[in-house]
DNA sequence: ACCTATTATTAGTCAAGACTAACTTTGCAA
DNA sequence: TTGCAAAGTTAGTCTTGACTAATAATAGGT
């Protein structure tokens, strides 16, 4: 009953967990944005199917979610045209690509294989505060 | 529009998101039962208030998320008694407790500091797969 | 024993994020 | 040029996980 490790205190613990908590709030818009960004580099443009493909939902769910990233003002869509991102879009795609990018790298300099450092990453990539993401580019760049 | 690195695989990609998504759909489930434990061990029981004190949410919502736990079989309650775990919710909770505490060590040992291990290990826990957290130990062995 | 503060429950609401089923639009190929 | 398959939209439903406000139970101090 005692002999464990002392609980953290109240209110910090409530603060961790209020922040995990905005921190999965901000995913979905994440990896939208980010794919986006990703099929118009790659492929010109970004279609609601390949995005409904990529996420494994139906391309309902991708409209619901598109209505949701315009409405917060991160890209423009017409109906039965292809998604855009605005400046907004852009530069959180930009952030959470490099974040992406060096959470991936990390994982592999770690050792981990490439299938699943790829699938860790894009779970862990939206819990890495600056601190963390600087002591991996550390990692990486020490090797 | 090109010179990228070239996309995923589309059916791999939909299988990362869907995993992601089923370890979404565990993570309050794993942070109520390892929380329960920790009471449990610490302060002899684990009553609604504390949860809510230290998840930083209403009681409302403890209540509603225990009956869920229970219907799932992870614990068990009275009314206005204190929460218990069953043999499926403490196994759980063995589980994530020890998957946490390596997390947690291996950002120390990557030289993160203590606050920000412990906030960023809260979200990372749950998107670390077998084969990333035997690197994590190996690396926090290695060290 | 009884108040009263603390704790817990209930009822009702809401947004996110998923689904299916039905419908509409687009655009290409014959 | 038109017809059909692919793509997109809409409507309706569901669960999770949050909230507030009102109510109820418990327990400790006098
Ligand atoms: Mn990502
Ligand atoms: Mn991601
Ligand atoms: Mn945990
Ligand atoms: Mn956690």
């Amino acid at each position: 009953m005692t002999d464990t490790a002392p609980l953290p205190d109240e209110a910090d613990q409530a603060r961790t967990f209020t922040r995990l908590r905005e921190a999965h709030a901000s995913e979905v818009t994440e990896d939208y944005v980010e794919l986006i960004a990703d099929l118009i580099d790659s492929e010109g443009e970004a279609r609601a199917v390949a995005l409904a493909n990529r996420f494994g939902v139906t391309p309902a769910t991708v409209n619901n979610t598109v209505k949701r990233l315009e409405r917060d003002g991160y890209v423009t869509s017409r109906p039965y045209r292809s998604i855009f991102l605005t400046d907004k879009g852009r530069a959180l795609a930009e952030d959470c690509r490099e974040r992406h990018q060096i959470v991936t790298q990390f994982l592999l300099a770690l050792g981990v294989s490439a299938d699943v450092a790829e699938a860790d990453a894009e779970g862990i990539e939206h819990h890495v505060s600056a601190e963390t993401l600087d002591a991996f580019r550390n990692f990486i760049a020490t090797k």
